[in-house]
DNA sequence: TCAAATCGCGCAAACGTTTTCTCTGTTTTT
DNA sequence: AAAAACAGAGAAAACGTTTGCGCGATTTGA
């Protein structure tokens, strides 16, 4: 079905159809004739090509009804099947851009200019949420020149002339780091990913700056998933010269399969050790001890990013925007004071 | 940049540059011009427009790169920020479509014909694997028309002419209670949602064949997630004439929120009550006790679709396939057999 | 050496829209 | 009653590609 088809139909050229279905508050043409020219697209299920309308626009543009497109780019990531990091994410661009009238389209894209150049398949709608990072540096500027609006999403922009929205991971850690601190502890074990882990240099620097004991043995480098952080306690519970009286998790999945194996071995959280998380997934609170995190909201994150990206597509703000959220220390049971009555002995 | 800009400063015609580009091995023109204009491409960082490219060829077609771009469309679901489910599956789509070198874009599509007739944005690119319902049948028509290759995964198609994977979530309901009933189970609770859950029904008719006891106490409606596992337990707590011997959660989520409550109110699992769960999710494997509970194949099902998907692209097949997964029931260590000595009495 | 086949490349027509321009015929204004 | 404004709707040009066709120039085969 094309427009043609339906002026056809109609009686009327195909242009008098197009301003028709167009016109904002149907008030283009005659009664009459808009009426019919209404009746048969709802009969014949027309639905304009998105494709030619995005080629005659020059790129989406907002329409009548609202129902603006705007596209959700994901960085290639390691391990897909692994991360539901960005997927989350994404999710909650999506959702949030529905509840605003928008549809999404999420873009897993097979961005590499190096087996063909040409791979990019990104279709310039109205405007783009950009999360995660790409092979290198010209890919992403390919991709940047590809959008009238984009904003970044958990880091940072190639060109500073974009907004983004960051909550700041690094401060996070430090978050969840100064808590262990207040309660006393300082001999702290890291169970997560080392390599391009902003978490685990938090970490370090924490230690380089004599906050926590430095000690290597402490230190497991493990995928971040649930079987990662069962090895990975077993692991430090091998490797360790002297056991940790704190566990700091790069993630909730990896301290919850953490305590899982504490508990395994007879190791009672958080009286003999504390654990911590980071995240606040959904199951925190609802394991047994319920998990002590630092939240990074990713939801109210996702919800500023669209809310953003609409305000630049309607040109509502000209300069770029750098918005950081604050993340939120969520004090649960896993996380005990050295010197409260709960925590029963320094070393098992 | 545009073809013709490129052709331009090549000094050749535009359509002599799409050839060039277009050609497999490249195989068109002189060496020298050949080079000539891809050294222009890719200084100039030059990307095809993707829009005027769909167009002309009619709808996406395979290229030669072998960068095809398939769309995976979804369902309107109640609460997406509490349904990990379809955006899992999505994930796995979009992993397994770019492992065999298709980008993909996934479409959280705001369908809403009342409000407004044209809302589809689909791009009818080479394809599309479809999961979860939309609000009508008219919608879903509609979408259809747009494809020329469709996929349904985890649901009937509209049309019997399409493709279909499943795993029937109904057999895999039966499979979780048989194992149940195996172990000597017979007052089993279902802990999860009613309306619209498979599950729910798999259960119901299970007790209406009389393989379990029927009694509606141990039925508790809930929210499939953390919080509506551990409300949903203490709420069976309190309303249960007569406590199960075992617990049916609708997912694991809720199972393993369960398992906490349990344990914080002193019961031991699965010494006084077994627990089963579904899907089989990362941390199920991960927590304690390890969760025993029933695997939908999420990612190998994304894989068949997609590759049943690529099959119909490049027309291997033509006649409709239905493909079943089978389920898989994962023995861990939150059942335990009435007559064993793990069980340690029937009511506590 | 000449016709035939091949090659390299330009020309122009599509693909399905939107939008500017133009042309009627009707209504309002002075 | 003549001029000016206006509304309704068709014609046609664009948006950026791909692709069938055709035309010279080169290579091939006998």
């Amino acid at each position: 079905m094309t427009l043609k088809e339906i002026a056809a139909l109609s009686g009327v050229h195909s242009s008098t159809v197009s301003r028709i279905l167009n016109s904002p508050d149907d008030s283009f043409a005659s009664r009459e004739v808009r009426e019919k020219v209404w009746k048969i697209v709802r009969e014949t299920g027309y639905v304009p090509n998105h494709n030619a309308q995005s080629l005659r626009k020059r790129g989406t543009r907002e329409v009548p009804g609202g129902n603006g497109l705007i596209d959700c780019i994901l960085g290639r990531t390691k391990n897909m099947e692994d991360n539901p990091f960005f997927s989350g994410a994404a999710r909650a661009v999506a959702a949030q851009a529905l509840s605003l009238g928008y549809s999404v389209q999420v873009f897993y894209s097979a961005l590499e200019p190096e087996t063909h150049p040409l791979a990019i398949k990104s279709a310039r709608q109205l405007g783009a949420v950009v999360l995660g990072r790409f092979e290198n540096e010209a890919v992403e500027r390919i991709l940047e020149s590809q959008y009238k609006n984009i904003v970044y999403l958990g880091r940072n922009p190639i060109n500073a002339a974009w907004d983004q929205i960051i909550c700041d991971g690094y401060m996070a850690t430090q978050t969840a780091l100064e808590h262990l601190i207040s309660c006393g502890h300082t001999r702290i074990a890291y169970i997560g990913e080392r390599k391009h882990e902003v978490r685990y240099k938090a970490y370090m620097d924490m230690a380089a700056k004599d906050r926590l004991e430095k000690d290597s043995s402490l230190i497991v480098d493990c995928p971040q998933n649930g079987a990662g952080g069962f090895q990975g306690a077993e692991r430090l519970l091998k490797q360790a010269k002297l056991l940790p009286t704190a566990i700091f998790c790069a993630t909730d999945v990896v301290a919850i399969a953490v305590m899982s194996k504490l508990l395994e071995v007879g190791i009672r959280v958080p009286e003999q050790v504390s654990v911590i998380g980071m995240d606040n997934i959904d199951l925190a609170g609802y394991v047994s001890p319920m998990l002590t995190t630092v939240e990074i909201p990713m939801i109210e994150m996702a919800n500023v990013a669209v809310q953003t990206l609409i305000s630049r597509i309607k040109k509502l703000h000209r300069i770029p925007l750098k918005i950081t959220l604050p993340c939120k220390l969520v004090i649960r049971r896993s996380v005990a004071s050295i010197n409260s009555g709960a925590f029963e002995g320094m070393y098992i």
